[in-house]
RNA sequence: GGAGAGGUGGCUGAGUGGUCGAAAGCAGCGGUUUGCUAAACCGUCGUAGGGUCUCAAGCUCUACCGGGGGUUCGAAUCCCCCCCUCUCCGCCA
């Protein structure tokens, strides 16, 4: 959401920068939605002041002891017009609002402009993709060869895009989470947050994935409660309609929850494997900061996230979305893209953004410095998503004869040196 | 799920139909006094949206006492619905 006094201060820039990330917007209904809403605004109060008036009147007179028929009668007299004219100002006050809330973030100066994903720009490569001697296969296959991943069954019991995990294979997915709670705990400096899976409407608004995204989520049934689609949600607005004191900024959270998500309209799109499911784990970064310093946090956030794949010594890239590649709210986003030999191509494995004052704004999360308050920053990503680092690890670890090593950071977590078939399953 | 008690400004807490945006205290901010600190005293102190204005200040209007409706010329105050918190019971992990 974009500040209103600044929005219409400075509608013409606000449209030129829009424009780098494809969206137009439409200057000249915003001028008359605005002109409109304060037309009737002005309007409605001018006549409730006027019937305010009137009543103070009578209340004074009733206390003095005179007659205040003829009084009341010209109060119930505005009524009528009174009703309609609030009507108006409500009508007109939401016509502006509607569009407003639908205008995309501002992309940061430093973003590089462009339409789609091939104009991102990488700005860090590391590890080399291993050269096998074998022709690797995708964990579609090495996962259900091992017997700890099963596709067939969890259509059975739920339907597309789930996944039964087994023996090893589940117990990978606990050592993950684990493993990457600790990390960011122990030697990235955050706290960890175990928030409800579940949230209501005014958090997902907070975060900007309502009122745009509602296909996207899925909602429980009579009431007002949906799941989470990430732990940005509740993590985020833990401090929503809070103020801050700004010495205690940056403050840093990460949390592991499942992650459900409709994939309305991705039909066709990674159909195959767990690389996209309705459900799936993720180990997600937060941080709430001053406004000056949420770019050096974003640099920083990002870091903590790729050190989960350099301690895992799984190769990745690292780039800047560009203007027309990135999401509503942010205003920059790095996303780190793991190398996958099953594919033979790298495939985004979190998404690090700063929303800068944009979610901030809807969810009122303010600082204050000494007498001044503004509002926070807020940024986000994941740290990783436990479900494609899974894929990750079986796809670069994948041995010859089908078994997969397990990354030697990831041992003591798991307690095995190698993922074979399981006994039972064979 | 049942019974009861509550939700007022940053906090505590008055206020049961008419200048109540709301007493008082605390905290905050400005100042006076003062070797320093502390204390005392004086003043100030909510947010948002309109209007006026070149801008700001100022002035002014409107809204906000958990949320939404209603009664009334007039609602923090009366009525209805909902949400949340607390206590007890039930149920459960």
């Amino acid at each position: 959401m974009h500040d209103m006094g600044a929005f219409r201060a400075n509608l013409d820039a606000f449209a030129g920068r829009l424009a780098a990330r494809g969206f137009t917007l439409p200057v000249e209904k915003f001028r008359d939605l605005d002109s409109q809403r304060r037309a009737s605004i002005t309007e409605y109060e001018a006549l409730l002041a006027q019937k305010n008036q009137l009543s103070r009147e009578i209340g004074q007179k009733t206390r003095d002891g005179i007659d205040t028929t003829e009084l009341r009668e010209n109060s119930r007299g505005l009524d009528e017009q009174l009703a309609e004219r609030a009507k108006e100002a409500a009508a007109a006050g939401k016509r502006y609002f509607e569009e407003l809330q639908n205008i995309p973030n501002i992309p940061h100066e430093s973003v590089p402009v462009g339409k789609s994903s091939d104009d991102n720009l990488v700005i860090r490569t590391w590890g080399e993709p291993r050269k096998f001697d074998f022709e690797p296969k995708a964990h579609w296959d090495i996962g259900p060869d091992l017997g700890i991943l099963d596709f067939e069954r969890a259509t059975k019991i739920t339907g597309a895009r789930f996944a039964v995990y087994f023996g090893l294979g589940a117990k990978l997915e606990r050592a993950l989470i684990n493993f990457m709670l600790d990390m960011h705990t122990r030697e990235h400096g955050y706290t960890e947050v175990l928030p409800p899976f579940i949230v209501n409407s005014k958090s997902l608004y907070g975060t900007g994935q309502l009122p745009k995204f509602a296909e996207d989520l899925f909602k429980l049934e009579n009431s007002d409660y949906w799941l989470v689609p990430t732990a940005e949600v509740p993590v985020t607005n833990l401090f929503r309609d809070e103020t801050i004191d700004a010495e205690k900024l940056p403050i840093s959270f990460c949390a592991y929850t499942p992650c459900f998500r409709s994939e309305a309209g991705s039909y066709g799109r990674d159909v195959r494997g767990i690389i996209r499911q309705h459900q799936f784990q993720k180990v997600e970064l937060v941080k709430f900061t001053k406004p000056e310093e949420s770019y050096d946090q974003l640099d920083q956030l990002t870091n903590d996230a790729e050190n989960i794949l350099r301690r895992l010594k799984i190769p990745f890239r690292t780039v800047v979305l560009c203007t027309g590649d990135m999401g509503f709210g942010a205003a920059r986003t790095h996303d780190i893209e793991v190398w996958l030999p099953g594919q033979n191509s790298y495939k985004e494995i979190s998404s690090c953004s700063n929303y800068e004052a944009f979610q901030a704004r809807r969810a009122e999360i303010l600082m204050k410095a000494g007498k001044k308050s503004e509002f926070a920053h807020t940024l986000n990503g994941s740290g990783l998503a436990v479900g494609r680092t899974w894929v990750a690890i079986i796809e670069n670890y994948q041995q010859r004869d089908g078994s997969v090593l397990v990354p030697e950071a990831l041992r003591p977590y798991i307690n095995a040196e190698q993922i074979t078939k399981a006994a039972e399953l064979k």
